[in-house]
DNA sequence: TCTCAAACCTAG
DNA sequence: TAAGCTAGGTTTGAGA
């Protein structure tokens, strides 16, 4: 029988541990399947007679089954051959835990390995099994399935895996809870009860895609509505639908942080006072629960993966806020019905439409929650990242990084002989940290700041992790600088020391290789694939490769890690920094200038003679960040090109051109590429920037305006500042058009300035803005205006916003600071209150316009400029004078005037 | 008026 | 069993 691993875990049986696997077979029957016969161990290294303190270790713990001595290496640092090391056998996994101080502490003794492993890890990387991989169990005899929870239960010892691309039919289910609060406030679990739970299923569970549990009787609901009339029968039911549903994944919307805890806590609070719930859940008949791990609630049931659509979305989307309701609009398209908290009393008492429409509502949110995940397919990235890294379904989708990185690289060092460390201890990684004030980042070219024309967009592909490979930067081949001969060793710009990959090829760079290679290879399959299914699949394969490839470098100077290696960290960027140096130098002074001729590009000194109907392109570098270049096209004279003169096949040759002749002297795999065509580019500094972009595709050229770190993606502006703002590049980047740039912004201030709240409903919503509310209010050293908001709420309410929501807030008219003005934009909608109007255009929109706009000589008095007042200089000039300023700016670089003189303000425009 | 630190959020 | 990394721009309020 095949099956996929959705979970693994171990039980004692005649104190022995039995691995447990559970899954879903190819014929979609759930399994679980016992392993009995893997030993837990770790291993130690010492001075002295290992034998000796072998015998020791035995003599002085009971618990230890069997001592081995066994050559291995350490974690970090090139070394010549292996040491002898002790490998401890334990008789259970929780022995290991319970020794190992006292092991560490023996005289002699000088580290202890791998001592920190979970047991279901330790198996799955041992045996080459991987979490959402699959496994066929040979000699499957049924047994009793006991207090399992599955179709099927097997016990084998001869597992193999299995090679399939496709993933078994899971199971989904979402839910939600209602509760009615005490007074209106936050309910409580002690004193509110739950009064509805809803279910979403895919596929449906006996006919139904929901059900909805009420603790009341309730006339003309639908046939999914099933009413109890004690909490307690309707919590048992609950239960009972999970456990006969048998669903793989757990769904729901903030369950972790809510509706898990509240269900946990209430029962508690039911069940002492004799109700008597049984709360299993978990396919081996566990019990709901959660653990509070600083702060955050960690949720799990066996067998199963629990799933919270909210960290998920707040992870991949970036949004104003994460409400369901906001979610569900900004990414489904559909609306949340609502009964606000305070109304929810009135229409649970209700015995007509409210209390329907609450009931419509509780099913709505499961509903949601559940089109959330599968629509959105938020859970095909971490099925491929756990099928690519090994680590578990739930560990990939409630852990970070780190997780996957580490379980990838203790599978390789096991099969190298290699041991791999223990986690650092706080004062280790505290003294990291310190250290890590010396890791230096990627280098940011100085951007010509200003309009450009003809940019090419190159990047590197991979860039920190092509550098890794190609100069075998590794834990295992990082040497102390000066202990090997020269003609040995890869130095660094930064001084790093690593030997060469004919002496040790490393394992990181070989990992690495292992990932690139397999995204290449994927993505040759997704051209091949015609099942839309597989092809989800694939797709979702490669981004999980590339995200891996990309977990590397962050993980070598990350404090935290098992690996940690300062010297690799710092080598890698101070590569790239030298790398994009080199590569402005070959663009601008080896390559220097590109001759287009029939069709391809050519260097000066292949083109020899210029000919009639040669094109001379001379080349610069615009900006840079970290792995890319943007090289500006110009005439041989340093002029813009024409507007028909520079093609954007021509931008391609000679983009194509320059990556060629730049990846041509650079170790291998790293490779500059040819990634867009921008026909024009405003630069206005350091990581912000907008580009008119022309991406190659297999249909011709896609274009689209890309805007890096201004405004309009920022979300602590609102969004009258992004709407204005994008219209006014497009009008700069597509049209040249500034006068008409001018009027857009003076239109939208003078309709802010006299701002009618009936009128200009439209424009009052787009004044909200939002700020992370990110820590306690009491670490904050200074006034925030979400903070204030936070306050009134508090107070208000009796409900404080929970850290790490993103708090609306608009600034309201009146004296003093900002912040003390800022307010909670529902409120000021029901009470009536004016906004500030002059903030919003002094300090919304005025200064990031006239960050772009100033490029063109045009000031925050032009922008600023009253309709009402009459008599000041009429705007308007001819469509070809507006082309005629952008093409001035572009042609010169020039800074126009400053001036807000009415003259020379429209001798500009003269031109 | 200028300088600084805190806070936020983004680029890569 | 909490957590990949650094570089950088901008606003704000406080204080010299």
């Amino acid at each position: 029988m095949n099956f996929q691993i959705l979970d693994a875990d171990y039980f004692r049986e005649n104190e022995r541990p039995v691995v447990r696997l559970f899954g879903r077979s190819d014929n979609g029957e759930s399994v679980c399947c016992l392993v009995p016969g893997f030993e837990p161990y770790f291993y130690l290294s010492a001075s002295g007679d290992l034998k000796k303190l072998g015998q020791e270790i035995k003599e002085r713990f009971d618990v230890v089954k069997d001592i081995e001595v066994v050559e291995r290496f350490e974690p970090i640092g090139y070394q010549e051959t292996k040491q002898p090391m002790l490998k401890v056998t334990t008789f259970d996994p929780r022995n290991v835990p319970e020794i190992r101080d006292e092991v560490a502490g023996m005289i002699g003794v000088r580290e202890i390995y791998e001592t920190d492993i979970l047991f279901r890890n330790r198996f799955l990387i041992d045996k080459g099994f991987k979490g959402m991989g699959w496994v066929s169990a040979e000699d499957d005899a049924d047994v009793a399935k006991g207090d399992l929870l599955c179709d099927h239960a097997v016990r084998s010892s001869e597992l193999t895996e299995v090679d399939r691309i496709a993933n078994s039919p899971l199971k989904y289910m979402a839910f939600d809870i209602e509760c009615l609060p005490h007074d209106g406030g936050m309910p409580t679990p002690d004193v509110s009860p739950i009064i509805m739970v809803s279910f979403a299923f895919e596929p449906a569970y006996n006919g139904h895609s929901t059900i909805v549990l009420v603790k009341k009787e309730v006339e003309g609901v639908d046939d999914d509505v099933e009413m109890f009339t004690k909490e307690s029968d309707l919590l048992n039911r609950f239960f009972e639908i999970i456990t006969e549903y048998d669903p793989d994944v757990i769904t729901g919307y903030n369950i972790n942080d809510f509706d898990v805890p509240y269900i946990v806590d209430r029962v508690n609070v039911l069940n002492e006072s004799g109700a008597g719930i049984k709360p299993i859940v978990g396919r081996d008949s566990r019990n709901l629960s959660y653990r509070k791990i600083i702060s955050r609630t960690m949720v799990s049931i066996p067998g199963r993966v629990v799933v919270d659509a909210l960290p998920l979305i707040r992870q991949q989307f970036s949004l104003k806020r994460y409400t369901l309701r906001n979610v569900s609009k900004e990414l489904l398209d559909r609306e949340k019905l609502d009964v606000a908290p305070a109304d929810m009393q009135e229409h649970w008492n209700d015995n007509g439409e409210k209390i329907r429409k609450f009931v419509d509502y509780a099913r709505r949110d499961s509903e949601l929650a559940l089109e959330l995940l599968l629509e959105l397919k938020l859970l095909d990235k971490y099925i491929a990242l756990s099928r690519v890294s090994g680590v578990l379904l739930q560990d990939t989708v409630s852990g970070g990084q780190t997780n996957m990185v580490e379980h990838i690289l203790m599978t390789e060092f096991g099969k190298q002989g290699r041991v791999m460390s223990t986690k650092p201890d706080d004062e280790t990684s505290a003294y990291r940290r310190k250290q890590n004030e010396s890791l230096k980042g990627g280098a940011v070219l100085e951007p010509e700041k200003g309009l450009h024309e003809n940019v090419i967009v190159l990047d590197y592909k991979s860039l920190y992790p092509t550098i890794m490979m190609a100069h075998n930067l590794c834990y295992t081949t990082v040497v102390k600088p000066g202990s090997y001969p020269e003609d040995d060793i890869i130095r660094s710009p930064s001084k790093g020391e690593f030997v060469k990959p004919d002496i040790f090829k490393g394992v990181v760079p070989s990992v690495l290789e292992y990932l690139l290679d397999q995204r290449v290879k994927t993505k040759q399959l997704m051209k091949k694939a015609d099942d839309e299914g597989e092809y989800r699949v694939l797709d979702a394969t490669q981004l999980a490769l590339k995200i891996l490839l990309n977990s590397f470098y962050g993980y070598s100077g990350y404090a935290r890690a098992r690996l940690y290696s300062l010297q690799m960290a710092n080598s890698v960027t101070s590569i790239g920094r030298d790398n994009i140096a080199r590569t402005e130098d070959i663009v601008c002074n080896r390559i220097g200038t590109v001759v287009l001729r029939d069709n391809a590009a050519y260097l000066t000194d292949e083109a020899g003679d210029i000919g009639e109907g040669d094109k001379v392109v001379k080349l610069s570098v615009a900006y840079g960040d970290t792995d890319s270049v943007f090289v500006h096209c110009k005439k041989d004279c340093d002029e813009e090109f024409a507007e028909d003169e520079f093609s954007l096949e021509d931008s391609a040759l000679v983009g194509r051109k320059v990556a060629s002749i730049v990846t041509a002297s650079l170790p291998d795999p790293m490779e500059l590429e040819f990634e867009a065509a921008a026909k024009r580019v405003l630069l206005v500094a350091k990581k912000r920037y907008a580009q008119w972009l022309f991406e190659p595709t297999n249909d011709g050229w896609k274009d689209k305006i890309k805007v890096k770190g201004l405004e309009t993606v920022r979300r602590d502006w609102c969004e009258l500042t992004s709407k204005m703002l994008i219209r006014v590049l497009e009008l700069v980047l597509k049209e040249g058009d500034i006068d008409g740039s001018v009027h857009h912004v003076r239109e939208l201030v003078d309709r802010v300035r006299n701002l009618d709240v009936q009128k200009d409903a439209d424009i009052v919503e787009d004044l909200v803005l939002t700020k992370s509310f990110s820590k306690s209010p009491s670490s904050y050293k200074n006034k925030q205006p979400h903070l204030t908001v936070v306050e009134n709420i508090e107070r208000r309410t009796g409900v404080r916003p929970s850290i790490g929501e993103r708090i609306p807030f608009v600034i309201t008219a009146g004296k003093g600071l900002f912040v003390d003005r800022a307010e909670d934009p529902e409120y000021v909608r029901e009470h009536n209150i004016t906004l500030d109007v002059d903030y919003y255009i002094q300090k919304q929109m005025l200064p990031p316009v006239e960050r772009i706009l100033g490029v063109f000589g045009v000031d925050v008095a032009t922008l600023n400029h009253d309709s009402k007042q009459k008599g000041l200089f009429d705007f308007d000039t001819s469509s070809e004078e507006k082309v005629e300023t952008v093409k001035r700016v572009c042609r010169t670089g020039e800074q126009p005037s400053q001036q807000q003189d009415q003259k020379t303000q429209s001798s500009l425009f003269d031109f």
